[in-house]
DNA sequence: AGCTTTGCTATCAATAACGTAGCAAAAAAA
DNA sequence: TTTTTTTGCTACGTTATTGATAGCAAAGCT
């Protein structure tokens, strides 16, 4: 699959429409959780692998190859890390977190 | 794929933290998207289709009752539509929309 | 009753994601 | 400098997800 570019067509719009070419970036299994372990820290391929528990490294490689090409992650003496672009995706994703700990609490007496 | 469920093992934490459950649920094809275009109001199930551009019945479907499983989508007399909680996760969303106008800038020039 | 719209399902093809092994290059240790 | 580790992947075969298209049963109109 090819990087989502806005201005041509993406998933979800057939002229590239902006947000839905984000969408469709960050709408791939991992791609999420990819920057919101990144920003635990900088850090090489194999420790960041750890952190997302399970992802394959053929995944990890083509998530971060397209997160790269997006702006959002680049690689420094570190090892890979949150662009100044992938820091505000971060930023903008964190209200998230607070909501899904009280979207959760439906799911507790269920089944 | 069954419900990612806080709690239960899901893509990014084998223990089910909810943020990742949300990752895993909103990181599926179209998720979304089906939010982002069922706020402009309630509809069927083929005028969404429609709104969506190009998905499968077989997507819509599957994205459909997932969505209305994990509490953002109900069915109402008007069709699909958003619950109070799917309602939030637009809300959560909609910051994307201005910064992926801006992120867009640049893939202007490239290529 | 006949025609349309709606909400799907069935089927098969294409693509994406996984799991595991392991290799080549770089870094660290000896 | 040789050996050992660590790192960043790639190869490969399997499974899962998504897609395209056709079309049917139920409901609503006329």
């Amino acid at each position: 699959m090819s990087l989502p570019t806005p201005g041509k067509p993406v998933r979800g719009s057939k002229s590239g429409n902006h947000l839905m070419a984000l969408f469709d970036l960050l709408g791939r299994s991992w791609s999420m959780g990819i920057i919101w372990r990144l920003h635990e820290g900088s850090c090489t391929f194999r420790v960041l692998q750890e952190r997302c528990e399970s992802i394959s490294p053929t995944t990890l490689n083509k998530r971060l190859k397209e997160l790269t090409q997006a702006f959002l992650i680049e690689r420094t003496v570190d090892g890979y890390a949150l662009t100044n672009k992938g820091k505000d995706i971060f930023l903008l994703l964190k209200p998230l977190e607070s909501w899904a700990k009280d979207w959760a609490k439906n799911f507790k007496t269920d089944e």
